[in-house]
Order: C-alpha cells, then structure tokens, then sequence
DNA sequence: GCAACACCATACGGTAGCGTACTGATGGAC
DNA sequence: GTCCATCAGTACGCTACCGTATGGTGTTGC
C-alpha cells in the first residue's frame, strides 16, 4: 500500500500536512480557524504533534502562506503563461478566476485578516504580481504603460468582485448560458480591441493564433 | 481623566450606542473582534451593563446589523436617488463608492463572516438591494433588462473589486490625477453611451441635465 | 423622603484555545 | 537486540471570553 493517500492514514504526519490542514481551514473559516487544536483534532492527533513539527501558531500561518503563495504563483500563473498571445492569455486567466472558484474562495478568507501584519506581506506580493502579470499582458496588446496598468487594474478589480459577489451572493451570479453571455461582455469590455486607443494601430495585434470564439 | 465615551461622557449607553460600537469593532476587526468584554471596556463600562441591554452576543450582532442596513439602505441611497439623469447616477454611486472607503471597508469585513447565517442574510439583501439599483439604472438609460442586469452586476462588481484593492493593496491604487483618470476610465467604460447598443437608439438619453466634467 | 425602576459593578463558573513539560511508542542504524 | 532520533499522547497552567447571579447607585414619580 502507498503511503501518500491524503485522506488515508498515513503513519507520520509533515510540515506540509500541517500547512494543508492550515489552508483549508482557512478557505473554511478565515485566519482564525487555524487554531492549533481543532486542526490536531481534525487531523486525528494532539497537539503534542504540532508543537514538534512548529515553535507555535504563527510558525504555521507562515508555513501555510509560504505554500499558498508558492503554489497560487507556481501553478495559476504557469499553466496559462504558454498561451503565446496576450489577448487569449487576459481571456484564460478571467475564465479561470471566475471557474475555479475554490482558488478564489481562499483568497477572499486570507485577504480578510487585513490587520495581520504578515498575512497583508503575503497578500501584497501575491496581488502585486497577478496585477504586473496582468499590466504585461496589456503591454503586449500595445497599450502605452499607464493605461495598461489602469485597464489591467480595472480588469483585476472586475474579477475580484465577481468572487466576492459569487460568495457572497451567489444568486446574483447567472449559471449557464446567462453567464456565458455575461463573461463575454466582461471579455469584450475589458479588452478593448483598439489596441492603445491612442494611435499604435499599425501594430498587427500580434494574433496570428486563432481565437477560438468558446465564451 | 473623563469617562472616554466615543463623543461626549453620557451617563447612561443605549442600544444604539452598543450596535454602533459593534460596528466600528466590525469594521476593525471583522465579526470576531466584537466580543461584548472588550467592547464593554473600550465603552468604558463592565458586563453588567451590556447584559441589561440585550440578551446575549448574537442579540448585539442583530442591533449592528440592521442599523447598519438601515443606514446603507437610508443614507446611501437617498443621498444619490434625487439625481434625476440616470447616467449621473451610476457615476455618482460609483464615486460614492471609491471615495467612501469607510462604508466599504466595513462591507467587507461584515461579508468575510459568511459562515454566519444571520450574517448572510443581512449581506443577502443589502447586496441585492444595491444591484438592483444599478439595474434599475441601467434600464433607464434604454437598456433591456438581460443587458442592464448584467452591466449592472459588471459595474457592482468592478468596485466591490476597486473596494478589495485599496484594502488589501493600496499602494496598487494610483492617488491624484492618475486616480481621476483610472475613475474616468471605468466610468466611460461601465457607462457605454451606445444605450442598449442594440436598437433603440432613437432614445433622447434623458439628459437634459447638464453633464459636469469633474472626475 | 422613599419606593420603584433603570442602569451598572462585582464575583463566579464554564469553555476554548495557547504553550510547556514530561512521558510513551516506533522504527531504523549498528 | 540495543540505542537513539522521531513523532505523538497526557497533563498542567494561563488567558480571553461568555453568560449568570446578585448587589449597588442614581434618578424619578409622588
């Protein structure tokens, strides 16, 4: 039998099982339900366990930021940076924020313990560098680097309260072919195609791939 | 060393003096930091006074909540509903909103208790109260309701996220003259002035106010 | 002046969680 | 098999907060 079964009991419990549990907890219950109790209880062990994997709580809010920001970067950002042009590459990372709702959940619980010094240090670096991905991706489109970093803010802004609103109401939010129809026009609001609106329209909108027109 | 109630030293707290305190801790702290020992104590009074005034913590919570519906739902609404142009509406609530950081900040952090079902409701019904508005906006200016709904949950959307980025990030939000800029952009992008950009463009746009250019 | 009420203080028991000290079990190196 | 590092259990003290019981004080009606 393997030993990597995450539901399945494994024998010896790591950092990054403790991280999980952490994060989870979170997405669940913000900052404060990653108590060092209910996780061991949830877990299925003490808190003679934690205290030998982690010095005390902060120890592991740190740890489980560390693996949300490594993966929240490593993962989102590198499944939709081989799409080669920028217009489809803004098209995928909206979809994506507004499918994978779960990845969103999280940030909305995180981004919610403002008053938590470390936990803000986190949130910065993280939103800072969706934001700059995103202005790159505006950049590549031909906007002059002001207006990119208001559209690509604009943009960041738009989906970010679609989260909030999917949370928080989700019956506010259409499902099936009203949604379709309501991300096409943040798509086609969003990405004006008059590349900087401002002159810079000899440029060849760099689209020689296909936009496949699934909205 | 006087009494430190909030304005003047009253001899004797209210209810509303209690839910407003809520607020503020709410608004500081999220759903958690209002604890009726520390409120108390920052009210300058002990226990014993909080429950004479109400039954228990979740009574409080109740008070906090529905004065704060009845100021969002009164003040918000009433102080931009005598704009006559519908236009002039929407930029106005979208002003409101990213000027008034206060009220927003405490949206926020009321809406991060959603596993609190009272909470929810409360969240629920502001939330809807607020779109449908914009929507009713929308709709005045000539949109049909499928259109106007869904430019209205865009706009809503788009400073609920404006709202999330000057909390957690603040310094990705521009200040001065880049900000009227980033707030001119979005207006004139969430407002299209194509009406319902299907047809009934025969509309004379409402608009016999005068449109003031300050942004 | 004094009773009745409104408002608040004090004291208490209970629970949940943090952190520490110490003990116990288990598996691999030798 | 023995030893030692690794990991987990148990027990304890501490703090913060909830809710209750009960007594105290200022104000008001009369």
């Amino acid at each position: 039998m393997a030993k990597a079964a995450s539901t399945d009991s494994k024998q010896s419990l790591t950092v990054e099982d403790w991280a999980q549990a952490a994060l989870d907890a979170m997405a669940a219950g913000g900052l404060e339900a990653v108590a060092v109790e209910p996780l061991a209880r949830r877990l299925g062990v003490t808190k003679g366990s934690f205290y030998w994997h982690f010095q005390n709580r902060e120890a592991l809010v740190r740890a489980a930021l560390e693996r949300w920001e490594r993966r929240e970067t490593e993962e989102v950002m590198a499944r939709v940076g081989d799409e080669p042009d920028p217009y489809d590459r803004i098209v995928k990372v909206f979809k994506e924020a507004n499918a994978g709702y779960r990845s969103g959940r999280l940030y909305l619980a995180i981004a919610a313990a403002e008053d938590h010094p470390m936990v803000q240090e986190f949130v910065r670096r993280v939103s800072e560098r969706r934001l700059n991905y995103l202005v790159e991706c505006y950049e590549a489109l031909g906007f002059d680097p002001a207006r990119a970093r208001h559209w690509a803010r604009f943009a960041y802004a738009t989906f970010m309260g679609n989260l909030q609103i999917r949370r928080d109401t989700p019956d506010l939010m259409p499902t099936g072919q009203p949604f379709n129809d309501y991300l096409k026009l943040m798509i086609k609001t969003l990405i004006p195609r008059e590349a900087a609106e401002m002159g810079a329209e000899e440029r060849p909108r760099a689209a020689s791939v296909p936009r496949n027109g699934r909205v």
